[in-house]
RNA sequence: CGAGUCCGCCAGGCAGCCGCGGCAGGAGCGCACCUGUCGAGGAAAGUCCGAGCUCCGCAGAGCAGGGUGCCGGGUAACACCCGGUCGGGGUAACCCGAAGGAGAGUGCCACAGAAAAGACACAGCCGGUGGCAACACCGGCGAAGGUGAAAUGGUGGUGGUAAGAGCCCACCAGCGGCCGGGAGACCGGCCGGCUAGGUAAACCCCACUCGGAGCAAGACCUAAUAGGAGGACGAAUCGGCUGGCUCGGCCGGUCCUCGGGUACGGUCGCUUGAGUCGUCGGGCAACCGGCGAACCAGACGGAUGGCUGCCCCUCCGGUGCGUGCCGGCUUCGGCCGGCGAGGCGGAGGACAGAACUCGGCUUAUCGGCGGACUCGCUCU
RNA sequence: GGCGAGUUAGCCAAGUGGUAAGGCAGAGGUCUGCAAAACCUCCACCGCGGGUUCGAAUCCCGCACUCGCCU
């Protein structure tokens, strides 16, 4: 994924944890704010607590993977923050597949208010 | 064959599809495209030591405080490593050890015990005097006294005595002296007088050693406002700053010169190094030296991967199939039971992810490979 | 990434070499017609593993966990 898929400021991610519209699952949780872009922009969020560091890359790098297909098919300005959950550790990649396409069509896709 | 010890090494492999970061080159440029090339570990971990590097009044003296602690060597340095000494464990290979000083001082040693370090008292033994006796007084005696972790060296003695005792004798431990060996820790022998509780991972003493912080160190660049830096001269007092404190040091005032601190910003620091590989030589070894070769991760919401298939290793399950061995039955066609391997299905393949860089230590870790050695059993 | 602090009962905690205070909560009992209050009793592998010591919550070493600070 290269930068300007990829949400890198504090700022950012405060912004869309705290007002933007909230997407969850047993998986994941996603947090979306509009940005000016017109493309997305995507943030990983891991907690210390799901593991090690080995743990935590292998998720992060599983769902890059998965995100990148969606994020270039989207036009919509948004900036998605994915938190992952404790139960993502020993999720199947299908599952974890269907289940984050399931959350992007929701939040993101949709249209603003 | 079984059990074990030490040393070294590896850390699943291949293919397909889709991706990521650095560097170099290319068509029109720092973003996007193409090509090439490189891209995690033995612990990258914990951050427990030691260094390099950077800044801090340039680290100077004293005090306080910290660290290390058998000897010799290695090293940039170390709390690490190697070789040895002593002590402990193991049948052995081998392993483990914060291993200076308690004959400089202070403190502590609960409970129990007569007594816990001071030498006696208490209890007791022996002799004498008094008394019918219990006992009292005087003198001698030692470590013996149901304790305790520890009791005034230990064990033995038809030695010795009024009773006893290193009082005497033998051996062992300890101390001192002399001789011999060793570079030293220390070891061996002889002689002597008979002897000094433990605790220093309690304070402490001795020897050596340590300034403080840390790459989020620090340097540079771009905007406005506030303001700084360097040099010279002068500093009595006072005030302020500064590793924990003191001294010392620095700042304050005047003049001259220069020019912009600070961002959730950018660039540098940032990877060529006490490094790696090969080879030769020195050394028991740790390690050192010579020669040659290659350049081998540098991200910054943080790359080095995701998915699928096959193979490999380990474990489990099941008996439809072919097949091997053993036992039993047989009308010699086979049948039944058990075991092993293959094919079949399933599960698992560790610990763990660079963040300034090295040298160590410690901790985590499914397993596999190679070498040297010890013990037991068996065979030749 | 670096630096630092702390773990004692369910909770708050004292203890700094010699049987681990106290308070709240909980359980049982006395009292009461029943309760409350009061009183009595009970409730600790001192985070884990080693070591020093006769003896360790305490001293030393190694781990684990928790919480802070620095851009």
């Amino acid at each position: 994924m290269n930068p300007r898929q990829r949400l890198l400021k504090t700022a950012d991610f405060d912004r869309a944890l705290r007002s933007g519209r909230r997407a969850g699952s047993a998986y994941l949780a996603l947090f979306v704010s509009d940005n000016e872009f017109g493309r997305p922009r995507v943030g990983f969020a891991v907690s210390r607590k799901l593991g090690n560091a080995v743990v935590r890359n292998r998720i992060k790098r599983r769902l890059r993977e998965l995100v990148r297909p969606l994020a270039q098919s989207t036009e919509a300005g948004r900036d998605v923050v994915i938190v992952a959950r404790p139960s993502a550790i020993e999720a199947e990649y299908a599952r974890l597949r269907d289940d984050l396409s399931a959350l992007w069509s929701q939040s993101v896709t949709r249209r603003t208010p």
